[in-house]
RNA sequence: GGCCCCUUCGUCUAGCGGUUAGGAUCCAUGGUUUUCAUCCAUGUUACAGGAGUUCGAGUCUCCUAGGGGUCACCA
Protein backbone atom coordinates (compact mmCIF):
# COMPACT_ATOMS: atom_id res chain seq x y z
CA UNK A 1 0.00 0.00 0.00
CA UNK A 2 1.42 3.01 -1.27
CA UNK A 3 -0.09 6.53 1.06
CA UNK A 4 1.48 9.50 -0.11
CA UNK A 5 -0.08 13.45 0.54
CA UNK A 6 0.21 17.12 -0.30
CA UNK A 7 1.23 19.63 2.66
CA UNK A 8 0.43 22.96 2.01
CA UNK A 9 0.87 25.98 4.21
CA UNK A 10 -2.01 27.65 3.10
CA UNK A 11 -0.17 31.15 2.85
CA UNK A 12 -1.67 31.95 -1.06
CA UNK A 13 -3.26 30.36 -4.18
CA UNK A 14 -1.90 26.87 -5.34
CA UNK A 15 1.48 27.53 -6.89
CA UNK A 16 2.32 25.82 -10.62
CA UNK A 17 5.13 24.01 -8.64
CA UNK A 18 3.33 23.19 -6.38
CA UNK A 19 0.76 21.49 -8.83
CA UNK A 20 3.44 19.15 -10.37
CA UNK A 21 4.18 17.79 -6.54
CA UNK A 22 1.46 16.67 -6.20
CA UNK A 23 0.19 15.24 -9.15
CA UNK A 24 3.20 13.42 -9.23
CA UNK A 25 2.16 12.53 -5.86
CA UNK A 26 -1.28 11.85 -6.63
CA UNK A 27 -0.28 9.86 -9.60
CA UNK A 28 1.83 7.25 -7.61
CA UNK A 29 -0.87 6.86 -5.72
CA UNK A 30 -3.64 6.21 -7.65
CA UNK A 31 -1.25 4.01 -9.87
CA UNK A 32 -0.81 1.98 -6.90
CA UNK A 33 -4.64 1.95 -5.80
CA UNK A 34 -3.08 3.61 -2.39
CA UNK A 35 -3.73 6.58 -1.05
CA UNK A 36 -3.12 10.41 -1.26
CA UNK A 37 -3.92 12.33 1.75
CA UNK A 38 -4.25 16.03 1.86
CA UNK A 39 -2.35 17.85 5.17
CA UNK A 40 -3.19 21.69 5.38
CA UNK A 41 0.05 22.74 7.37
CA UNK A 42 -1.27 25.78 9.37
CA UNK A 43 1.05 25.71 12.54
CA UNK A 44 -0.42 29.27 13.08
CA UNK A 45 1.92 32.16 11.50
CA UNK A 46 -0.49 35.10 11.19
CA UNK A 47 -0.24 34.07 7.33
CA UNK A 48 -2.87 31.70 7.20
CA UNK A 49 -6.04 31.99 5.77
CA UNK A 50 -9.18 30.05 5.02
CA UNK A 51 -9.18 32.07 1.48
CA UNK A 52 -6.64 30.56 0.68
CA UNK A 53 -7.39 27.03 2.07
CA UNK A 54 -10.28 27.36 -0.33
CA UNK A 55 -8.46 28.71 -3.41
CA UNK A 56 -6.29 25.22 -2.76
CA UNK A 57 -9.27 23.47 -2.85
CA UNK A 58 -10.96 25.22 -6.10
CA UNK A 59 -7.40 24.31 -8.27
CA UNK A 60 -7.34 20.68 -7.17
CA UNK A 61 -11.41 20.42 -8.33
CA UNK A 62 -10.45 22.31 -11.35
CA UNK A 63 -7.81 19.96 -12.56
CA UNK A 64 -9.44 16.88 -11.31
CA UNK A 65 -7.19 15.69 -8.34
CA UNK A 66 -8.96 14.30 -5.59
CA UNK A 67 -7.74 13.54 -2.42
CA UNK A 68 -9.09 10.35 -0.06
CA UNK A 69 -11.00 11.05 3.35
CA UNK A 70 -10.51 14.28 4.98
CA UNK A 71 -8.25 17.13 4.53
CA UNK A 72 -5.75 17.19 8.08
CA UNK A 73 -5.50 20.34 9.76
CA UNK A 74 -2.57 20.69 11.69
CA UNK A 75 -3.83 23.46 13.59
CA UNK A 76 -6.18 20.67 15.48
CA UNK A 77 -3.29 18.60 15.90
CA UNK A 78 -1.37 20.25 18.61
CA UNK A 79 -2.20 18.18 21.72
CA UNK A 80 -0.82 15.15 19.81
CA UNK A 81 2.14 17.57 19.31
CA UNK A 82 2.79 18.46 22.84
CA UNK A 83 2.14 14.62 23.96
CA UNK A 84 5.15 13.81 21.94
CA UNK A 85 7.93 16.81 22.96
CA UNK A 86 6.57 15.84 26.76
CA UNK A 87 7.28 12.37 25.91
CA UNK A 88 11.07 13.08 24.38
CA UNK A 89 11.39 15.87 27.23
CA UNK A 90 10.47 12.78 29.61
CA UNK A 91 12.85 10.24 27.87
CA UNK A 92 15.74 12.50 27.88
CA UNK A 93 15.74 13.04 24.32
CA UNK A 94 14.68 16.83 24.39
CA UNK A 95 15.74 19.42 26.44
CA UNK A 96 14.04 22.97 28.05
CA UNK A 97 17.01 25.98 26.06
CA UNK A 98 16.70 29.32 28.19
CA UNK A 99 19.01 31.13 25.73
CA UNK A 100 17.29 34.50 24.40
CA UNK A 101 16.48 35.71 21.23
CA UNK A 102 19.32 38.48 21.23
CA UNK A 103 21.82 35.72 22.65
CA UNK A 104 21.10 33.89 20.13
CA UNK A 105 21.20 36.48 17.59
CA UNK A 106 24.80 37.52 19.13
CA UNK A 107 25.93 33.69 18.71
CA UNK A 108 25.02 33.96 15.21
CA UNK A 109 26.87 36.99 14.12
CA UNK A 110 29.79 35.62 16.46
CA UNK A 111 30.34 32.54 14.09
CA UNK A 112 29.32 34.95 10.93
CA UNK A 113 32.33 37.26 11.68
CA UNK A 114 34.47 33.95 11.85
CA UNK A 115 33.44 32.48 8.79
CA UNK A 116 31.79 29.80 10.69
CA UNK A 117 28.67 27.82 9.79
CA UNK A 118 25.77 29.61 11.81
CA UNK A 119 24.67 26.74 14.41
CA UNK A 120 22.96 26.31 18.23
CA UNK A 121 26.01 25.79 20.29
CA UNK A 122 23.99 23.12 22.57
CA UNK A 123 24.44 25.31 25.69
CA UNK A 124 21.56 23.95 27.89
CA UNK A 125 21.68 20.47 26.27
CA UNK A 126 22.91 19.16 29.24
CA UNK A 127 22.48 21.64 31.51
CA UNK A 128 21.20 20.63 35.24
CA UNK A 129 21.57 24.33 36.79
CA UNK A 130 18.52 26.81 38.02
CA UNK A 131 17.54 28.22 34.88
CA UNK A 132 17.68 32.02 34.34
CA UNK A 133 14.88 33.95 35.48
CA UNK A 134 12.51 35.65 33.47
CA UNK A 135 12.91 33.70 30.16
CA UNK A 136 10.28 30.69 28.81
CA UNK A 137 12.43 28.12 27.15
CA UNK A 138 12.03 26.56 23.76
CA UNK A 139 12.44 23.02 23.93
CA UNK A 140 15.07 21.75 21.27
CA UNK A 141 15.72 18.26 20.45
CA UNK A 142 19.11 16.25 20.92
CA UNK A 143 20.48 15.31 17.45
CA UNK A 144 23.24 13.04 17.19
CA UNK A 145 26.55 14.88 17.50
CA UNK A 146 28.80 13.35 15.37
CA UNK A 147 28.39 10.39 12.28
CA UNK A 148 26.32 11.08 9.20
CA UNK A 149 22.64 11.01 8.81
CA UNK A 150 22.29 9.42 5.71
CA UNK A 151 18.93 8.60 3.69
CA UNK A 152 18.17 7.33 -0.01
CA UNK A 153 16.31 9.70 -1.94
CA UNK A 154 13.94 8.23 -4.33
CA UNK A 155 15.12 11.04 -6.77
CA UNK A 156 18.74 11.95 -5.74
CA UNK A 157 19.98 8.85 -4.66
CA UNK A 158 22.45 8.39 -1.73
CA UNK A 159 22.32 11.88 0.60
CA UNK A 160 24.60 11.89 3.42
CA UNK A 161 24.73 14.59 5.65
CA UNK A 162 27.32 15.06 8.67
CA UNK A 163 25.75 15.13 11.54
CA UNK A 164 26.80 18.30 12.63
CA UNK A 165 25.03 20.38 9.79
CA UNK A 166 22.01 19.37 11.82
CA UNK A 167 22.37 21.06 15.10
CA UNK A 168 19.78 20.49 17.84
CA UNK A 169 16.97 22.24 16.63
CA UNK A 170 13.93 23.51 18.03
CA UNK A 171 10.97 21.64 18.51
CA UNK A 172 8.55 24.05 20.23
CA UNK A 173 8.65 27.78 20.67
CA UNK A 174 8.20 29.50 23.53
CA UNK A 175 4.83 29.65 23.86
CA UNK A 176 4.85 25.83 23.35
CA UNK A 177 4.09 25.95 19.40
CA UNK A 178 5.36 23.08 17.61
CA UNK A 179 7.62 23.77 14.16
CA UNK A 180 8.02 22.71 11.17
CA UNK A 181 10.10 19.94 11.08
CA UNK A 182 8.77 18.14 14.47
CA UNK A 183 5.09 18.26 13.14
CA UNK A 184 6.18 17.36 9.76
CA UNK A 185 7.64 13.48 10.91
CA UNK A 186 4.85 13.16 13.53
CA UNK A 187 1.98 13.69 10.78
CA UNK A 188 3.44 12.06 7.82
CA UNK A 189 4.30 8.92 10.27
CA UNK A 190 0.68 9.05 12.08
CA UNK A 191 -0.89 9.32 8.50
CA UNK A 192 1.26 6.10 7.50
CA UNK A 193 3.05 8.15 4.56
CA UNK A 194 5.08 5.54 2.48
CA UNK A 195 6.39 7.70 -0.02
CA UNK A 196 7.17 11.50 0.58
CA UNK A 197 7.22 13.35 -2.79
CA UNK A 198 7.93 17.11 -2.34
CA UNK A 199 10.33 19.86 -3.39
CA UNK A 200 13.81 19.78 -3.24
CA UNK A 201 13.94 22.71 -1.20
CA UNK A 202 13.13 20.34 1.05
CA UNK A 203 15.77 18.40 0.94
CA UNK A 204 17.92 19.84 3.83
CA UNK A 205 14.81 19.77 5.98
CA UNK A 206 15.05 16.02 5.82
CA UNK A 207 17.72 15.35 7.78
CA UNK A 208 15.96 17.31 10.74
CA UNK A 209 12.41 15.15 10.29
CA UNK A 210 15.16 11.65 10.20
CA UNK A 211 15.85 13.43 13.63
CA UNK A 212 12.47 13.29 14.45
CA UNK A 213 11.13 10.21 13.18
CA UNK A 214 14.77 8.05 15.23
CA UNK A 215 13.49 9.75 18.23
CA UNK A 216 10.11 8.72 18.42
CA UNK A 217 11.02 5.22 16.90
CA UNK A 218 8.59 5.98 13.57
CA UNK A 219 9.30 4.41 10.41
CA UNK A 220 11.51 6.63 8.36
CA UNK A 221 9.48 7.01 4.53
CA UNK A 222 11.33 6.88 0.90
CA UNK A 223 11.58 10.23 0.42
CA UNK A 224 11.42 11.86 -3.90
CA UNK A 225 12.96 15.33 -3.91
CA UNK A 226 11.45 16.66 -7.27
CA UNK A 227 13.84 19.55 -8.37
CA UNK A 228 12.85 22.81 -8.56
CA UNK A 229 10.50 24.92 -11.79
CA UNK A 230 12.69 28.05 -12.50
CA UNK A 231 11.95 30.25 -15.26
CA UNK A 232 13.03 30.69 -19.20
CA UNK A 233 16.03 32.01 -17.60
CA UNK A 234 17.06 29.61 -14.92
CA UNK A 235 15.86 31.73 -12.03
CA UNK A 236 13.81 30.74 -9.58
CA UNK A 237 10.03 31.26 -10.93
CA UNK A 238 8.03 34.27 -9.40
CA UNK A 239 5.46 36.31 -10.03
CA UNK A 240 6.74 38.13 -12.89
CA UNK A 241 7.27 35.57 -14.93
CA UNK A 242 3.97 35.59 -15.63
CA UNK A 243 1.39 32.85 -14.54
CA UNK A 244 2.13 31.38 -11.17
CA UNK A 245 -1.33 30.48 -9.74
CA UNK A 246 -3.24 27.69 -11.17
CA UNK A 247 -6.29 29.07 -11.47
CA UNK A 248 -4.80 31.71 -13.77
CA UNK A 249 -4.75 29.15 -16.17
CA UNK A 250 -8.40 28.63 -16.06
CA UNK A 251 -8.61 32.51 -17.34
CA UNK A 252 -5.95 32.66 -19.57
CA UNK A 253 -8.00 29.85 -21.56
CA UNK A 254 -5.85 26.61 -20.49
CA UNK A 255 -7.50 23.31 -20.41
CA UNK A 256 -6.64 21.22 -17.01
CA UNK A 257 -5.70 18.03 -19.14
CA UNK A 258 -3.11 20.18 -21.04
CA UNK A 259 -1.85 21.86 -17.90
CA UNK A 260 -1.14 18.32 -16.27
CA UNK A 261 0.21 17.06 -19.39
CA UNK A 262 2.26 19.63 -19.62
CA UNK A 263 3.68 19.46 -15.89
CA UNK A 264 3.94 15.63 -15.67
CA UNK A 265 6.40 16.40 -18.82
CA UNK A 266 8.36 19.43 -16.68
CA UNK A 267 10.44 16.71 -14.82
CA UNK A 268 9.46 13.51 -16.15
CA UNK A 269 9.61 11.60 -18.70
CA UNK A 270 8.30 7.86 -20.37
CA UNK A 271 10.72 7.48 -23.58
CA UNK A 272 9.76 9.66 -26.09
CA UNK A 273 5.58 10.24 -25.25
CA UNK A 274 4.58 13.99 -25.24
CA UNK A 275 0.57 12.93 -24.90
CA UNK A 276 -0.46 12.14 -21.97
CA UNK A 277 -4.37 11.35 -21.18
CA UNK A 278 -4.61 11.26 -17.08
CA UNK A 279 -5.42 7.64 -17.19
CA UNK A 280 -2.16 7.02 -18.68
CA UNK A 281 -0.56 8.71 -16.51
CA UNK A 282 -1.88 6.87 -14.03
CA UNK A 283 -0.76 4.23 -15.78
CA UNK A 284 2.48 5.05 -16.61
CA UNK A 285 4.26 7.06 -13.81
CA UNK A 286 7.08 5.68 -11.96
CA UNK A 287 9.05 8.33 -9.25
CA UNK A 288 11.87 6.75 -10.61
CA UNK A 289 11.96 8.29 -13.95
CA UNK A 290 12.02 12.17 -12.22
CA UNK A 291 14.70 13.72 -13.52
CA UNK A 292 17.10 14.93 -11.22
CA UNK A 293 18.08 18.31 -12.50
CA UNK A 294 15.65 21.73 -12.44
CA UNK A 295 13.81 22.62 -15.68
CA UNK A 296 12.84 25.69 -17.10
CA UNK A 297 9.08 27.24 -16.95
CA UNK A 298 8.39 27.53 -20.94
CA UNK A 299 5.02 28.30 -22.42
CA UNK A 300 5.45 27.25 -25.70
CA UNK A 301 4.45 23.54 -25.51
CA UNK A 302 1.71 24.24 -22.86
CA UNK A 303 0.03 26.15 -25.34
CA UNK A 304 0.69 23.53 -28.43
CA UNK A 305 -0.46 21.02 -25.91
CA UNK A 306 -3.97 23.17 -25.16
CA UNK A 307 -4.53 23.54 -29.05
CA UNK A 308 -4.54 19.69 -29.33
CA UNK A 309 -6.95 19.38 -26.28
CA UNK A 310 -9.12 21.65 -27.34
CA UNK A 311 -9.00 20.26 -30.98
CA UNK A 312 -9.92 16.76 -29.62
CA UNK A 313 -12.73 18.12 -27.20
CA UNK A 314 -16.05 16.72 -27.20
CA UNK A 315 -18.06 19.99 -28.86
CA UNK A 316 -20.78 19.54 -26.15
CA UNK A 317 -17.76 20.01 -23.46
CA UNK A 318 -16.43 23.20 -25.36
CA UNK A 319 -19.54 24.92 -25.74
CA UNK A 320 -20.30 24.31 -22.06
CA UNK A 321 -16.19 25.74 -21.58
CA UNK A 322 -16.84 28.61 -23.67
CA UNK A 323 -19.27 30.02 -21.40
CA UNK A 324 -17.18 31.52 -19.05
CA UNK A 325 -15.14 33.41 -22.07
CA UNK A 326 -18.34 35.19 -23.15
CA UNK A 327 -19.47 33.11 -25.95
CA UNK A 328 -22.77 30.43 -25.55
CA UNK A 329 -23.47 28.35 -28.64
CA UNK A 330 -24.80 25.52 -26.55
CA UNK A 331 -28.17 26.12 -27.99
CA UNK A 332 -27.08 26.91 -31.23
CA UNK A 333 -27.94 24.54 -33.92
CA UNK A 334 -24.81 25.26 -35.99
CA UNK A 335 -23.05 24.65 -32.75
CA UNK A 336 -20.66 22.14 -34.42
CA UNK A 337 -20.39 24.00 -38.00
CA UNK A 338 -19.17 27.03 -35.90
CA UNK A 339 -16.75 24.73 -33.69
CA UNK A 340 -15.59 22.80 -36.55
CA UNK A 341 -14.87 26.01 -38.48
CA UNK A 342 -13.11 27.69 -35.60
CA UNK A 343 -11.42 25.09 -33.30
CA UNK A 344 -8.26 24.57 -35.16
CA UNK A 345 -7.68 28.47 -34.96
CA UNK A 346 -7.79 28.98 -31.21
CA UNK A 347 -4.82 27.75 -29.03
CA UNK A 348 -6.52 29.11 -25.97
CA UNK A 349 -10.39 29.16 -24.72
CA UNK A 350 -9.94 32.77 -25.21
CA UNK A 351 -8.38 32.38 -28.71
CA UNK A 352 -11.39 30.47 -29.62
CA UNK A 353 -13.71 32.52 -28.05
CA UNK A 354 -12.80 35.29 -30.12
CA UNK A 355 -12.64 33.80 -33.43
CA UNK A 356 -16.05 32.83 -32.91
CA UNK A 357 -17.10 35.95 -31.99
CA UNK A 358 -15.30 37.06 -35.32
CA UNK A 359 -18.43 35.08 -37.11
CA UNK A 360 -20.85 35.87 -35.07
CA UNK A 361 -21.32 39.54 -34.68
CA UNK A 362 -20.71 41.18 -37.90
CA UNK A 363 -18.16 43.69 -38.46
CA UNK A 364 -18.64 47.38 -37.14
CA UNK A 365 -15.84 48.62 -39.26
CA UNK A 366 -13.36 47.64 -41.75
CA UNK A 367 -9.56 47.96 -42.12
CA UNK A 368 -8.91 50.84 -44.35
CA UNK A 369 -5.63 48.51 -45.12
CA UNK A 370 -7.48 45.58 -46.26
CA UNK A 371 -10.10 47.09 -48.08
CA UNK A 372 -8.13 48.38 -50.05
CA UNK A 373 -6.41 45.44 -51.16
CA UNK A 374 -9.22 42.93 -51.33
CA UNK A 375 -12.05 45.51 -52.77
CA UNK A 376 -10.89 46.74 -56.35
CA UNK A 377 -12.76 48.37 -58.88
CA UNK A 378 -14.53 45.51 -60.52
CA UNK A 379 -15.14 44.01 -57.16
CA UNK A 380 -19.15 44.68 -56.41
CA UNK A 381 -19.84 43.88 -59.71
CA UNK A 382 -18.20 40.29 -58.89
CA UNK A 383 -20.16 40.43 -55.07
CA UNK A 384 -23.62 41.22 -56.70
CA UNK A 385 -23.06 38.80 -59.01
CA UNK A 386 -22.22 35.91 -56.33
CA UNK A 387 -25.18 37.36 -54.12
CA UNK A 388 -27.33 36.51 -57.27
CA UNK A 389 -26.16 32.78 -57.68
CA UNK A 390 -26.16 32.50 -54.20
CA UNK A 391 -29.93 33.72 -53.58
CA UNK A 392 -30.84 30.82 -56.71
CA UNK A 393 -28.54 27.75 -54.91
CA UNK A 394 -29.72 25.17 -53.56
CA UNK A 395 -27.74 24.95 -49.86
CA UNK A 396 -27.70 22.53 -47.83
CA UNK A 397 -24.28 21.89 -46.78
CA UNK A 398 -20.86 23.61 -46.31
CA UNK A 399 -19.62 22.58 -49.58
CA UNK A 400 -23.15 23.75 -51.50
CA UNK A 401 -21.56 27.45 -50.75
CA UNK A 402 -18.38 26.82 -51.74
CA UNK A 403 -19.67 25.66 -55.30
CA UNK A 404 -21.27 29.02 -55.42
CA UNK A 405 -17.70 30.83 -55.23
CA UNK A 406 -16.70 28.50 -58.05
CA UNK A 407 -19.39 29.36 -60.17
CA UNK A 408 -18.79 33.10 -59.91
CA UNK A 409 -14.75 32.28 -60.41
CA UNK A 410 -15.90 29.94 -63.88
CA UNK A 411 -18.73 32.79 -64.90
CA UNK A 412 -16.26 35.43 -64.42
CA UNK A 413 -13.33 34.10 -65.44
CA UNK A 414 -11.11 35.33 -62.15
CA UNK A 415 -9.37 33.88 -59.69
CA UNK A 416 -10.46 32.67 -56.62
CA UNK A 417 -8.72 35.85 -54.90
CA UNK A 418 -11.08 37.92 -56.50
CA UNK A 419 -14.24 36.57 -54.50
CA UNK A 420 -12.25 35.22 -51.88
CA UNK A 421 -10.55 38.43 -50.35
CA UNK A 422 -13.33 40.80 -50.71
CA UNK A 423 -16.26 38.37 -49.30
CA UNK A 424 -13.40 37.95 -46.06
CA UNK A 425 -13.72 41.35 -45.49
CA UNK A 426 -17.20 41.85 -46.23
CA UNK A 427 -18.27 38.95 -44.04
CA UNK A 428 -15.56 39.49 -40.85
CA UNK A 429 -13.77 42.57 -41.69
CA UNK A 430 -10.54 40.46 -41.43
CA UNK A 431 -8.28 39.11 -43.72
CA UNK A 432 -8.00 35.52 -41.99
CA UNK A 433 -9.83 33.33 -40.45
CA UNK A 434 -12.17 30.55 -41.18
CA UNK A 435 -12.94 28.82 -44.61
CA UNK A 436 -15.39 31.13 -46.49
CA UNK A 437 -17.80 28.33 -47.14
CA UNK A 438 -18.45 27.36 -43.30
CA UNK A 439 -18.73 30.93 -42.49
CA UNK A 440 -21.56 31.61 -44.33
CA UNK A 441 -22.86 28.17 -44.28
CA UNK A 442 -22.99 29.11 -40.05
CA UNK A 443 -24.59 32.41 -40.93
CA UNK A 444 -26.98 31.05 -43.67
CA UNK A 445 -27.87 33.74 -47.07
CA UNK A 446 -29.73 36.49 -45.47
CA UNK A 447 -26.74 37.28 -42.95
CA UNK A 448 -24.17 36.65 -45.64
CA UNK A 449 -25.88 38.83 -48.16
CA UNK A 450 -26.81 41.82 -45.56
CA UNK A 451 -22.74 41.69 -44.47
CA UNK A 452 -22.02 41.68 -48.16
CA UNK A 453 -23.94 44.62 -49.07
CA UNK A 454 -23.06 46.69 -45.94
CA UNK A 455 -19.60 46.87 -47.23
CA UNK A 456 -20.52 47.17 -50.85
CA UNK A 457 -22.22 50.24 -49.06
CA UNK A 458 -19.62 50.78 -46.79
CA UNK A 459 -17.27 51.66 -50.46
CA UNK A 460 -19.48 53.82 -52.00
CA UNK A 461 -19.56 56.41 -49.02
C1' G B 1 30.80 31.83 3.11
C1' G B 2 29.75 26.31 4.93
C1' C B 3 27.02 22.14 3.40
C1' C B 4 23.99 19.57 -0.30
C1' C B 5 22.13 18.93 -5.27
C1' C B 6 22.34 19.74 -10.54
C1' U B 7 24.70 20.48 -15.89
C1' U B 8 22.59 16.62 -23.55
C1' C B 9 19.78 21.15 -29.22
C1' G B 10 16.93 28.14 -27.26
C1' U B 11 13.23 25.10 -24.17
C1' C B 12 11.13 20.04 -22.37
C1' U B 13 13.64 15.57 -22.74
C1' A B 14 15.53 10.08 -24.62
C1' G B 15 20.12 7.78 -23.68
C1' C B 16 21.52 3.65 -18.54
C1' G B 17 30.30 1.86 -21.97
C1' G B 18 30.05 0.75 -28.63
C1' U B 19 23.94 5.06 -31.70
C1' U B 20 25.02 8.83 -38.22
C1' A B 21 23.44 11.27 -30.07
C1' G B 22 16.69 10.09 -30.88
C1' G B 23 11.79 12.60 -30.03
C1' A B 24 8.84 17.03 -28.92
C1' U B 25 8.41 22.29 -28.94
C1' C B 26 10.19 26.73 -31.07
C1' C B 27 12.21 28.76 -35.59
C1' A B 28 12.96 28.37 -41.04
C1' U B 29 11.60 26.32 -45.82
C1' G B 30 8.29 23.58 -48.96
C1' G B 31 3.44 21.10 -49.82
C1' U B 32 -1.99 21.16 -48.84
C1' U B 33 -5.70 25.45 -48.18
C1' U B 34 -9.40 31.29 -51.73
C1' U B 35 -6.71 33.51 -46.63
C1' C B 36 -5.13 32.32 -41.73
C1' A B 37 -4.88 28.14 -38.86
C1' U B 38 -4.69 22.86 -38.96
C1' C B 39 -2.21 18.87 -41.26
C1' C B 40 2.16 16.74 -43.87
C1' A B 41 7.36 16.91 -45.32
C1' U B 42 12.29 18.83 -44.87
C1' G B 43 16.01 21.55 -42.39
C1' U B 44 19.24 24.42 -38.54
C1' U B 45 20.82 23.73 -33.43
C1' A B 46 23.29 19.91 -27.98
C1' C B 47 26.70 16.08 -24.56
C1' A B 48 29.69 23.19 -19.77
C1' G B 49 35.38 22.78 -19.73
C1' G B 50 39.70 19.81 -18.42
C1' A B 51 42.17 15.47 -16.75
C1' G B 52 41.91 10.31 -15.95
C1' U B 53 39.84 4.77 -16.15
C1' U B 54 38.86 1.79 -20.67
C1' C B 55 40.20 -1.29 -26.89
C1' G B 56 36.10 2.25 -26.59
C1' A B 57 32.94 7.61 -22.32
C1' G B 58 27.19 11.87 -23.01
C1' U B 59 27.24 7.48 -19.91
C1' C B 60 32.39 5.66 -14.60
C1' U B 61 36.18 8.75 -11.32
C1' C B 62 38.45 13.43 -10.08
C1' C B 63 39.15 18.71 -10.75
C1' U B 64 37.31 23.47 -12.56
C1' A B 65 33.37 26.60 -14.00
C1' G B 66 28.27 27.80 -13.98
C1' G B 67 23.35 27.20 -11.89
C1' G B 68 20.09 25.92 -7.89
C1' G B 69 18.83 24.79 -2.79
C1' U B 70 19.69 25.47 2.37
C1' C B 71 21.76 27.39 6.76
C1' A B 72 14.95 30.71 11.82
C1' C B 73 11.39 30.37 18.16
C1' C B 74 8.80 30.59 8.64
C1' A B 75 6.59 26.73 6.44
Amino acid sequence: MITTRFAPSPTGYLHIGGLRTSLFSWLWARKNEGQFLLRIEDTDLARNSEEAVEAILKAFDWVGMSYDGEAIFQSKRFNLYKKYIEQLLEEGKAYKCYMTKDELTALREEQMAKGERTRYDGRYRDFTGTPPEGVEPVIRIKAPQEGMISFNDGVKGEINIAATEVDDFVIARAGGVPTYNFVVAIDDAQMGLTDVIRGDDHLYNTPKQIVVYEALGFKIPNFYHVAMINNEKGKKLSKRDGATDVMEYKTLGYLPEALLNFLVRLGWSHGDQEIFSVEEMIELFDPKDINKSSSNYNLDKLLWLNAHYIKNKPHDELAELLVDFGVDIRENDKRDLILNATKERGKTLVELASQINLILNAPTEYNAKNFKKAFKEDTPEILNTFMKLLKEADLNEVADYHKVMEAVVEQKEIGFGKIGMPLRVSLLGSMTGSGLDEIMAILGVDETIKRINKAIEFINV
